[in-house]
DNA sequence: TGCGACACAAAGAA
DNA sequence: CTTCTTTGTGTCGC
């Protein structure tokens, strides 16, 4: 199967350790045109095929055909009966002298158009195993087996004749490979919605070699049977729904996905090439060492400087790369598809790889195409995941959340069990600061606040609780309109409201006795180092960085990616720990303050250049905070469970950092005592609290803070934050368990 | 409802 | 081994 000539290696090389290794040496050492002779190399691919369709797999599509539709489909490509006929003839002796075609299916080709040749060859080969299984399966994200061969395509339907300058007619072979996002459930080719697609296509022309082609020229024919020439090849990948034959639109991202740009798949100008196999490409995901990358290239491009610019074949190119293999990665349907038809049923869509034709006005025609079988695309129901409740069962976890929330208000000691409820009340109370900071505050710079030291702050001033704090997500966090989109931070949804705030309580059944990642970011440049007790490897590793005591730091090297291990019934509300460290704050990085620290400003100068946002949250306002002792605005951390400063941007390890690691466990208790922690100059916020007492709202929400009989949960709502239930201590000083254990073990049970 | 946005976490790349 | 990246998919809220 693997296309593999037998050829010496340099005595100097050592044997490659993989096939893609071993596809980039053979690319190496070929020469030219000898790359492309439809002589051995090809003929085994050919025998692929032929081995291909031993066993060929049943597809709806075959016993479903349309004469009618077939026509329509073939009128789209512009077909021109008298060609098609004239090509067909050629194909079929050439290509598909093993397919099993009808005769009867043959003629009707021949009047009205190519009719697709509707037999997928599955390949029933090692590829495939993992597609028969009746369900799906979960695999990771970056597993290795998420690339799987998908269904094949069809073979080469010709649309409009190529002609060289000889006049000869030039036969066009499109190769295509799915290497990533389909399996074979039940009988149907199934993708989702959500995940990526891997495809890669290349084509050929039959009994011509590689410079053969470079020394022709091409020209096609138009319906009145005018010369149309070509100027260049190329290949586009489209999809239909495979009912009504309307063009779907498919979407291409970057790696950075969400943070990066969202294009169609573009059209590739492409040379005669031929495929990689599929552990090349799987292989060659993802590289990103520049060796690696250019010796791939030589693979994936033509390489102009090899040939003479000026040769007829190639001269009338565009300036940019021309493709021997388009390779299309990290597609996926718009999310935009419908895939029902309002009659409920399912709608499949193929996807069509295109040998395209650019004339000289720079239109593109279609010459040649290959398609995939109907493919089912599932939406993002949870019902097209495993595990994953149903309606039903959404819905009565929903009903059973109101009526949670609903005991609660009417409760003034907490007793509940409810996984998730919502304090409108705390809602108000930082909408209301809110709105008095909106429309007092004289830093337009200030941009991000957080609305939990509304709450912990009133707290404080009225002593009726202390909250131990928390975070509200990113998405609920401030961020007054005009924040610039950066490269540090995600887009974010242009909008002219204010965003609505809201404090979820929240409980998370996934934590108990699971194990949990630490994550810590930019670590470095800190003061002094003092080792802490080596970490026993049932206990709870916290991470604690308060402002004014960055001094530990771990023999273990906690970084991202430690998992610490819990016991069975532990619940991770001892990382309100966290809350403390969280606690950090940040200054306006317009700030007079900030500019005058030459560092810091050196720091901001390359972030500015680098358009980059200011890396407040990292590294800036911690030192500057440090070195001064004074901040302006309080602010969250987000994403990451500790943010430690990293000041230069270049690469960090933990070896650099000195991280405050305590070692506690559920018993432990004295460790997360709040008070441990001075929060003495903690924001600005007292300045406000005149504003914040002004507000319509306080007196109700004071009321109904204080019904909670000071046993108030106030979770962080930021989804890493989200598994750690924010307790009140000391309200309870009786019971065994924290209320979060309570919490915790009964939600499990649910 | 379906979707945009954000988040988590697990495996790959270096 | 550590650090950083990529990507399937869980989740919230509109």
């Amino acid at each position: 199967m693997k296309r593999e000539p037998q050829r010496v290696l340099d005595p100097g090389l050592r044997n490659p350790s993989s096939e893609l290794e071993t596809e980039l040496i053979t690319s190496l050492d070929f020469r030219g045109p000898e790359e492309f002779e439809l002589g051995k190399e090809n003929d085994n691919v050919y025998e692929i095929e032929n081995n291909a369709q031993n066993k060929p797999l049943p597809c709806r599509r075959d016993t479903r055909q349309d004469p009618k539709k077939i026509r329509k489909e073939s009128d789209k490509f512009n077909q021109t009966p008298a060609d098609n006929e004239l090509n067909r003839l050629n194909i079929r002796g050439k290509i598909d002298a093993t397919m099993s075609t009808s005769r009867q299916e043959s003629i009707e080709g021949q009047q009205y158009g190519p009719v697709p040749q509707r037999s997928y060859d599955e390949n029933p080969t090692q590829h495939f195993a993992d597609h028969h299984s009746k369900s799906k399966v979960k695999v990771a994200p970056r597993s290795s087996l998420q690339f799987k061969v998908g269904p094949q395509f069809t073979r080469t339907f010709l649309v409009r004749p190529i002609y060289s300058n000889g006049g000869r007619l030039i036969i066009p072979k499109i190769e295509g490979r799915i290497d990533r996002g389909f399996e074979f459930l039940n009988n149907e080719w199934i993708g989702y919605k959500r995940n990526y697609f891997t495809l890669v296509a290349a084509f050929q022309f039959e009994n011509y070699g590689f410079e053969e082609f470079t020394n022709a020229t091409y020209h096609t024919i138009d319906q009145e049977n005018n010369n149309l020439v070509i100027m260049y090849f190329a290949l586009r990948l489209t999809s239909k729904c495979t009912e009504d034959g309307t063009s779907i639109s498919l979407v291409q991202h970057t790696a950075k996905r969400d943070r990066g740009p969202q294009f169609e798949p573009p059209i590739h100008p492409a040379v005669p090439g031929s495929l990689p196999t599929h552990q090349v490409i799987k292989e060659a995901a993802n590289i990103r060492n520049v060796g690696k990358i250019q010796r791939l290239n030589k693979l994936f491009y033509h390489n102009r400087e090899e040939s003479l610019t000026m040769e007829p074949g190639l001269n009338k190119y565009p300036d940019n790369s021309i493709f021997k293999v388009a390779r299309y990665e990290r597609i996926q349907f718009a999310s935009s598809i419908n895939y029902r038809k309002p009659s409920s049923s399912t709608r499949r869509f193929n996807l069509y790889v295109e040998l395209i034709a650019c004339l000289e006005n720079n239109e593109f025609v279609t010459l040649a195409f290959i398609e995939t079988p109907p493919l089912i695309i599932r939406g993002r129901s949870p019902s097209n995941y495993p595990n994953t409740k149903t309606s039903n069962e959404q819905a009565s976890a929903r009903n059973e959340c109101k009526q949670a929330k609903k005991r609660i208000d009417d409760c003034s000691i907490y007793t509940n069990t409810a996984e998730s409820f919502q304090f409108d009340s705390i809602d108000s109370v930082a909408c209301a600061f809110m709105s008095c900071n909106t429309k007092e505050r004289e830093d337009d710079q200030i941009n991000t606040f957080n609305h939990m030291s509304c709450v912990n702050e009133y707290l404080n001033c009225t002593n009726s609780s202390r909250v131990v704090a928390g975070n509200i997500s990113s998405g609920d966090s401030m961020t007054y309109p005009g924040t610039k989109t950066t490269k540090r931070g995600r887009k974010r949804k242009e909008t002219s409201e204010q965003p609505k705030m809201k404090v979820k309580m929240k409980l998370n059944p996934k934590v108990a006795g699971k194990t949990k990642q630490i994550k810590i970011a930019h670590a470095k440049h800190m003061n002094a180092t003092v080792d802490c007790d080596e970490t026993p490897k049932d206990s709870i590793v916290n991470i604690e960085s308060p402002i004014q005591n960055l001094q530990l730091d771990s023999p273990n090297k906690v970084s991202q990616g430690t998992t610490i291990e819990s016991e069975p019934n532990y619940n991770f509300a001892n990382d309100n720990y966290f809350v403390y460290r969280n606690k950090l704050s940040m200054l306006s990085t317009d700030s007079e303050d900030l500019k005058k620290d030459p560092e810091l400003a050196a720091v901001l100068s390359y972030d500015a250049e680098e358009n980059m946002a200011p890396r407040s949250l990292e590294s800036l306002t911690l030192r500057h905070l440090i070195k001064n002792n004074q901040h302006e605005h309080q602010t969250v951390l987000k994403d990451k469970d500790c943010y430690l400063p990293d000041i230069f941007p270049n690469r960090h390890s933990a070896e650099d950092s000195r991280i405050s690691i305590f070692v506690t466990n559920s018993e432990n208790k004295e460790n997360l005592n709040p008070d441990s922690y001075d929060n003495s100059k903690e924001g600005l916020f007292m300045e406000h609290v005149d504003k914040f007492q002004k507000a319509e709202q306080f007196s109700e929400i004071q009321a109904k803070l204080e019904s909670f009989n000071n046993e108030l949960f106030i979770p962080s709502s930021s989804d890493t934050s989200r598994n750690y239930l924010i307790n009140v201590f000391n309200s309870s000083p009786n019971q065994d368990q924290s209320h979060s254990s309570i919490f915790e073990n009964e939600l499990y049970n649910f």
